[in-house]
Parts: structure tokens; sequence; C-alpha cells
DNA sequence: GACAAACTCGGACGCTTGTCCTAATCAGGA
DNA sequence: TCCTGATTAGGACAAGCGTCCGAGTTTGTC
């Protein structure tokens, strides 16, 4: 929840209508009938349905940071930090089963739409992924972080992606026990030299 | 292409407009523009949207079923016929750069929407579920045969949202280099027991 | 050339959409 | 108590939507 405002009970709603039933087929009947205003209420606070996106992407972006940081602090170590995130696919089994990523969907849509808020929409995608290359290079593979962080962020909407459409609880937790290794292998002290042929590494990273 | 048919082109037309803006947000005039005949000549082909979707998506899982039976009839072995699946990604790299993957965005969409059609639309994933899993039990690997289709399956689908978000050529191609090779690790004679443990073969899936 | 069927057109329909206006109500300070 | 600005309700508005109709045109068959 935002706030108890009346603005901040919208962009909640919107917030949770978009992720349901997607952004072109909400409309501002929808919200109001959740936030229980007349539909002319609106204009008052947001002049457009462009407006209350962008203010659901600003709460998305900010609900984002905070959660990072929290697993910031909470985390022990960059390896239980990425646990963290990888952990969501389970955490939000339920959501994701039934509306997938709320990260990923978002971003297609406003995709196709051609909508003028999707590159502050992909901005909640480089939240997570500026955040795990971070952890990545904190586990000494600073060179890869990136590309590390972008292969999990692939992996983790793949299955995302997959849970939607299955709805195979069984292969996540699965696909979730992979990635952890997959981490697990990057942590240790890997007893090797620091700099490997990004050949022999993806080999690795597999 | 599906015909020259009227009937035949408005599918054409509607499949790419689904994919390009979205079932939601392509309407009834869009198509016509493109087929280039009145919006109540609609009447006489389809009763509703919903059927053209209907149409659609028959139409899609048309082509899929076509293109494996090429990749069938095409690739000398089961591990050069799973490296045409993974292909994909770069070969559709213009397209899925700009609107994703048709399969899962689709897919997505009408789960979000709660449209009748959405479990037929998934039939599409299935043909290459059940596609895939035949490739793997091919290169003996029976018992997890479904397993690696859908690990495949849901990095596929991670990379192409990926490249929808942020437009990486070089990180997607990297990621085929992997699945390629991933994929060849479980071609090769393997040098082992036909039965491995489920946690050291999941290792080694990584 | 006549006839029926298939096809196409242009427009009407009822509805929902996003947007916007006006008037009523509320809250708080002077 | 009065005044002011913030908030709200209710409805008007044009545009676009999916749907559907009636009247033409084309096509193929005999």
């Amino acid at each position: 929840m935002s706030d108890k405002t009346t603005r901040g009970r919208i962009v909640d709603a919107a917030d949770r209508l978009f992720y349901r039933q997607g952004y072109a087929h909400t409309s501002f009947t929808d919200i109001a009938g959740v936030v229980q205003i007349s539909r002319g209420n609106f204009y008052h606070h947001f002049k457009t349905k462009d407006e209350i996106l962008e203010a659901v992407i600003a709460f998305r972006l900010a609900k984002t940071q905070a959660m990072l940081e929290r697993w910031e602090a909470e985390g022990k170590n960059p390896e239980e930090r990425i646990r963290h995130f990888i952990h969501i696919l389970i955490a939000n089994w339920d959501d994701i089963k039934l509306y997938g990523c709320p990260v990923g969907t978002l971003s297609t849509e406003l995709a196709k739409l051609n909508h003028a808020s999707q590159e502050e929409a992909k901005r909640v995608f480089t939240l997570f992924r500026t955040w795990l290359c971070r952890q990545f290079a904190d586990l000494g593979h600073e060179a890869e972080a990136d590309e590390l962080a972008l292969h999990l962020l692939a992996r983790s909407q793949g299955v995302a992606m997959m849970a939607n459409a299955f709805h195979d609880r069984a292969f996540v937790a699965q696909e979730v026990d992979q990635m952890c290794d997959w981490v697990a292998s990057y942590a240790q002290p890997a007893g090797g030299s620091a700099k490997r042929s990004g050949a022999a590494k993806r080999k690795k990273a597999r």
C-alpha cells in the first residue's frame, strides 16, 4: 500500500489492476470501482490515464528499490542476497501462476502499445540488473558480473513465463534449486585463477 | 501467409497485428485497414472478434506444427534439431527485439484477459514442449526428457524477454551459444551409465 | 441470359472509453 | 461565522469499439 490518501489508493488499485488485467484492458471505471470514488473525481488527481501509469511505475520503482535495500540489509553475503531474488518465484507463486511476472508483462505490453512510458517501465528491470550485477561483483566476478546478472534475470523471467503457462509448481521449485546451485558455484572460493577464458567460464555458467 | 482468400488475408493480418499491438489493442478497423476491406465485410467471415482470435491461434498451431516437421526432416540428429529451435532467437531477432516472443506474449495477454481461448493459445507452447521432449528422449534421456524440454523452453523465453527489454543482441548470441553447448553436453555418448541420480544430473543440466 | 449463392459495401446500433465541466460538499484558518 | 481552497459527485461529450443489417455487386452454374 502506498498511503491512505485518495491519490495513494488510486495508485494502489491501478497497480493491482494493471498487473491482473493489463494496462490497455483496465478502465477508469474499473479503478473507480475498487477505490469507491466517482469517475469524475479522477480528473482532480490525474489528468490522463497515462499519468496514472506514470505514477504506478514510479510506485513500483520505489517498492522495488526498497525491497532490494531490504535484501541488502538482511542477506549476510552476496550469495544469500541473490537467493532472495531467486526465491521471489516461490514467494509470489500464486500471483505469477495467474498473471505472470509484473515487471516482464508490463514491459512487453507497453512495448507493443509503443507507449511513451515503456522505457520507464523497463527501468524496474534495470534496478534488478544493477543490483544483481553488484552482488556478483561482490562475489569476486566483476569482469562478468553484468553478464551473470542478465543471465539470472533471463532465467527467472523464463521460469515465470512457464509457471504462468503450465502452472507446474514442481518445475518452478526445481528450477529455483538449480539457479541457487548455480549461484553457489560462483560463491565458492572457486579454487582457480581470477581470470578464466570466456568460453571456459561460459561452460561453467551453465 | 495462409492463403489468398479474403478470410485468409484477414487471418494473416490479424496474426501480425495481434503480435505487434496485442489482441486487446487491435481493432476491426486496424485489420480492415491492412486487408483493405470494409469493416462491415467482417461479419460475413467472422461473427465476432473472438472468432478471429480462434482462427489466428489455429493458424499459428498449424504453422508451428509445420515448422517442427520441417526441423524434424532437415535435422540429421536430435541435437541439430534442438539447435534449430534455439536459433529462432537469432533468426527472428528483429521481431523479438520489438515485440517479444509471439507465443509467450499472447499467452500472458490472454491469461490476463481471462480469455476463453487462453488454453488453446498455450497449446503452441505444448507443441514445442512435446517436440523438444521427443528430441531429448531420442538423445537417450527419456526419463528426464520433459524436464529438459521445459528447461530449454523457459530459458529461450527468458532470453526473448531480455531481448525485448534491453535490445542487446550480443547477450542473445551468447545465451544461444550457451544453450547449444548445454544441449551438446546431453548429446555426447556421455561416457557414463545410462541412469544417473537426479541431483547429479541436475548439476550437469546447468 | 437467368438464377442463386457468395461476397462486399456503407452505415446504423448501442455501448464503453478517456476526458472534461459544473456544482455541491468539506476542512481549516481568520 | 465567513471565506477560501481542496475534494468530490454526477453527468455531458466526442470518439472509438464490436456488432449487425440491408442493399448492392460479383461469381459460377445451368
